[in-house]
DNA sequence: CGGCCCTAATTT
DNA sequence: AAATTAGGGCCG
């Protein structure tokens, strides 16, 4: 235990004194929801995921999006791909292909843009799941807009999404039974000199073009509906209010 | 207008 | 099966 603390310490002091940051997923791994030994946890450079076997799409997806990721500079057009490190991974291309659905990702395209790796990665399926087109490329998307903008305005912020399968009244596509989910939740965490800041979003998987702030609601509210601890590892995080002033 | 979210058709 | 190309709508 003591050598643990002591590695952790210089890890930290590296990443400080260096005038660097570490790469996401952050050493300290404060982004990560609570999940149990079942779960298939795939780490990768930009995000850590759970991954789900049955639903053949994640169940959550973390990750630390700091200033200098946010204005990330590498490009390039990369392919939805099976990801290496998932045992026996069923979704594919031609699960979406014509299903009306969006290869959505979680852990944004744009957050990846500061290593060519993480941006590949980032294409896994592990990271994808099917989205209504107009909720991905609006609503979503305006929500993750506003993320950069934090990470940029606050250094650092920890965020952790996924899909809420709820009823499943979508269904599955393609031939390997892909879940479309009902709804995607997000939970932001920023550090203040008051302790940590948090703040949650819940988008239904329809048609949905709204700002940020029409989907935002309390951490503690996502969490009820997720049924998952979120954000366990923060010290002195408040998840029972946020203040909207803080995020727009 | 560029950046971001993509799709589908075509080529290899 | 994968890479390339062309295209589309919204936002700041």
């Amino acid at each position: 235990m003591k050598a643990l603390t002591f590695i952790l310490l210089l890890l930290l002091a590296t990443c400080s004194t260096g005038g660097m940051r570490c790469a996401s997923p952050s050493a300290e791994g404060l982004e990560l929801p609570a999940y149990d030994a079942s779960e298939d946890i795939v780490v990768h450079l930009g995000y850590t995921a759970s991954y789900n076997h049955t639903t053949l799409i994640p169940d959550w997806v973390a990750w630390e999006l700091t200033a200098e990721e946010a204005g990330g500079m590498n490009d390039g057009q990369y392919s939805f791909s099976r990801d290496p490190e998932v045992k026996f991974p069923k979704a594919s291309r031609e699960d979406y292909a014509n299903s009306g659905w969006d290869k959505g990702h979680m852990a944004p395209r744009a957050d990846m843009k500061w290593s060519c790796q993480a941006l590949e990665e980032s294409y896994y399926f592990t990271n994808i799941c099917p989205q209504n087109h107009e909720m991905n490329s609006q609503a979503w998307r305006k929500i993750e807009e506003l993320t950069r903008r934090l990470a940029l305005r606050y250094g650092s912020v920890y965020v952790v999404c996924g899909p809420v399968v709820g009823t499943g009244r979508y269904g599955t596509i393609g031939k390997a039974g892909v879940q479309v989910p009902d709804a995607f939740f997000k939970a932001l965490a920023v550090n203040t000199p008051d302790g940590y800041r948090t703040v949650g979003f819940l988008v239904e998987n329809s048609r949905q073009d709204g700002s940020p702030r029409r989907y935002a609601m309390t951490v503690d509210s996502v969490e009820s509906v997720t049924g998952r601890n979120l954000f366990p590892s923060l010290p002195e995080v408040s998840e029972a209010s946020f203040d909207w002033n803080d995020w727009k």
